[in-house]
DNA sequence: CTAGCTTCCTGATAGC
DNA sequence: TGCTATCAGGAAGCTA
């Protein structure tokens, strides 16, 4: 469900709210979504500790904490995370709850718990989060044709699969990697092997266009955010293929069709993304 | 090194 | 109505 775009949103409308907050009370309610250190310490850890910034990294959300320790949260697919008033109504799934010292709860949801927490000491190393493995930013300067050729023309894996692989563009899941091939007009399945200099060149300028057009599209204030806590995220009007099979492309009018890629669902046009 | 499969988990939906 | 099977997909773990 969060995709780069979401947790983005979740962090803009988030740090605001937290900046210079400390926490009063930690309240774990389900240790599994506890990753690093062990529940009690982690808890023992961040309890007094003061927010000064937020940022993102791939799909990682990183809460900087004045102690210059971290707090890492990676949402997986059903991960959420509200501030909320102190007497707002619990939701089903709520796995951690950090009682702020304005009466406001960080409250996290995650009903399918694959969402994960670090807590990341000055003295630790952040490889404790495999957050070092990933590769560049989509809006990185750096993410050009050469960089993408460089990494993946000689594998046999296809690009939809490539695109998914964070250690070379952090932040591209499966709603996107439908969305980008579709614009860049590559059937899914095309191998990396057999992508053209002008392939990579409409991936490289598609990727970061994409992801900031579906940034834009997210825009919505704090209070959009707290009542559609719930909201499902996907097949947003501005998707264009993603979810799309069986209606027309808006380009050509052909029906959208959908296979299997690397166990992931894909749709495509048929005559806009032509096999090779 | 890669390919391919499984695991984690719940809820929505399809089919009988 | 009520049961079971399937699918959704991010990322890691496993086997060959």
């Amino acid at each position: 469900m969060p995709k780069l775009p979401e947790v983005e949103t979740v962090r803009r409308i988030l740090e605001p709210q937290l900046i210079g907050r400390s926490i009063k009370k930690v309240e774990v309610l389900n240790k599994q979504i506890i990753a690093h250190p062990a529940a009690k310490q982690f808890a023992g850890s961040l309890s007094a500790q003061k927010f000064s910034g937020m940022d993102r990294r791939g799909k990682f959300l990183i809460f900087q904490l004045e102690s210059s320790a971290r707090l890492f949260l990676h949402l997986r697919m059903t991960g959420q995370l509200l501030v909320t008033p102190r007497d707002y109504p619990c939701e089903k799934h709520t796995h951690l709850v950090l009682h702020l010292d304005n009466g406001m709860q960080l409250r996290y949801i995650d009903v399918r718990r694959f969402g994960r927490f670090w807590y990341i000491d000055s003295k630790e190393t952040e490889n404790i989060t495999g957050i070092d493995k990933l590769g560049l930013e989509p809006f990185d300067k750096q993410l050009i044709a050469e960089y993408l050729k460089s990494r993946l023309f000689q594998k046999k894996k296809s690009i939809k699969e490539m695109l998914h692989d964070q250690s070379v563009v952090a932040g591209i899941g499966n709603i996107y990697s439908d969305e980008i091939l579709y614009l860049c007009g590559i059937y899914p399945e095309t191998k990396c092997t057999e992508l053209s200099d002008t392939d990579w060149e409409k991936l490289s300028r598609t990727i970061p266009q994409e992801l900031a057009l579906a940034i834009k599209e997210n825009k919505m204030s704090a209070e959009e955010y707290l009542a559609g806590k719930g909201k499902e995220y996907r097949n947003t009007p501005f998707l264009k293929a993603y979810g799309h099979d069986g209606m027309p492309c808006p380009v050509c009018g052909s029906i959208f069709e959908r296979i299997t890629v690397a166990g992931r669902s894909s749709c495509y046009c048929p005559k806009c993304q032509k096999m090779r």
